[in-house]
DNA sequence: CCTGCGCCTTGACCCAGATCAAAGGGGCGC
DNA sequence: GCGCCCCTTTGATCTGGGTCAAGGCGCAGG
């Protein structure tokens, strides 16, 4: 997965610059961050943190895909959030998480200390109010998400699956890029089923389904092409404006 | 519905006393935020706002019921939040609304402009920091939510939706209240079913069979007996702890 | 008292997606 | 090159909840 950072704010010395805490930030500002951050990486598949555990930090992801999990006993998961490249992981003001945090592919993150991350956003006031615009942001995102979930239509689950991770591949900050129509698919089968609330089977009964009709092209099983992007639009169900998701 | 004030922070002249809003606000930070605040009632099923409104007050839910919820053309509902009393409407920072918002019973608002809200916002830091603290939590119940919406049972639904509105209704600050055993349901079988992703039938069907497995007792429609809050939280499929609802 | 209207319940049937089961690949160690 | 393992696909069958349709029930208005 790629991303455009050429119009990203330029934040010295961290690869996604800190987008997600200081868009806004001076240099004093960016020094005073930088003393606290250190880097963190999870190899694909391992455990980064799980329910209960104790937060200590608060991170932002670098490069990788992440995926935040609520569980029951019996083995029922679902997937609550995808977390990619500038996404923010943690949350002050609250010491135990809440879910599982599994590195999907290899997860680079950059952290802060909690203590210290918390203190300094008492003085810098617009690093609070970027952070309540991103939690407003991912709160939006879930309740679109929620509206998927409940319902929609296993094909039109898949579409929008595509959807937005065409839209977070290519739009990273709202500007297209690229080759609109190749998308590498940064997760498994089977972590697609318990972000979408589907079996496994299901999800892949409905690729053949949408392949079979023309709407994608399978190049393996993680590569996909999309050869018209109105046509998989039509397919999510969704009014034409779409709206944010994750 | 009642609320216990009792051991609500001390904001003066408001119903709610802001405490959505202002829980560690002094004297005169209070004068300042009742000098923009105004009330406004909407009767029950009246819109209160919809989709792609534009918004400049942002408000908290002093009494009533209402309901956030995202549409699809063909008629497709799904609910992504319910406003109680002391629930916060609106987002500083984003001009429109992401949903329509509904009156399900008589609902009276305490409002504020957004633009001077906005503006104290940044010379009361608590207060932003409370409206983080706000999404945050409304982040944990919407993606405890997805949990529901994507791998829970038609009858783990019904019971889980009983279980939030016995503890939104009992323990508005944390603490037990008033008799555990009598809910009043604030809303219809069809909200209900547009909250879990359910048909009305399917609701009433689940109503029944817990009534008669003895779960619940029905009084008319809108009032159930719980003869034994365990018995239910088994139902709902959620591991012990519960975790917060909504 | 009857009638109409909203809401809710119940019944009969159906179907999308789950479940159970059996093959494909494709990459990697040996 | 060979076998093993993991992921994915495909097939056959089952079922929870949706859909369609027909009553209850309470209540407001005539």
């Amino acid at each position: 997965m790629t991303l455009s950072l050429a119009a990203a704010p330029t934040c010295s010395s961290c690869p996604i610059r800190h987008r997600a805490v200081c868009a806004r930030c001076d240099d004093d500002e960016l020094v005073r961050l930088n003393e606290i951050k250190f880097y963190k990486t999870y190899a694909a598949g391992q455990t980064i943190a799980m329910r209960g555990d104790a937060l200590d930090v608060v991170a932002s992801v670098v490069s990788g895909t992440a995926t935040l999990e609520r569980a029951i006993e019996d083995g029922r998961t679902q997937m609550v959030g995808l977390l990619l490249p500038s996404d923010f992981i943690g949350r002050p003001g609250r010491a135990t998480l809440q879910y599982d945090v599994t590195a999907v592919s290899e997860v680079t993150l950059c952290c802060f200390q909690r203590k210290p991350f918390e203190a300094l956003l008492i003085e810098i006031p617009h690093v609070q109010e970027r952070l309540l615009e991103m939690a407003l942001d991912e709160l939006d995102a879930a309740r679109d998400w929620m509206l998927l979930l409940g319902r929609k239509t296993a094909r039109e689950k898949i579409a929008s699956l595509l959807m937005l991770m065409a839209k977070r591949t290519m739009h990273p900050d709202g500007q297209v890029m690229g080759d609109t129509s190749r998308l590498e698919l940064p997760i498994s089968r089977e972590t697609m089923a318990n972000f979408l609330g589907l079996t496994i089977e299901t999800v892949s009964r409905q690729f053949t389904g949408l392949r079979k009709d023309g709407v994608i092209a399978l190049d393996g099983n993680r590569v996909v092409h999309i050869p018209d992007l109105e046509t998989l639009l039509m397919e999510t169900g969704d009014d034409s404006d779409g709206g944010p998701l994750i």
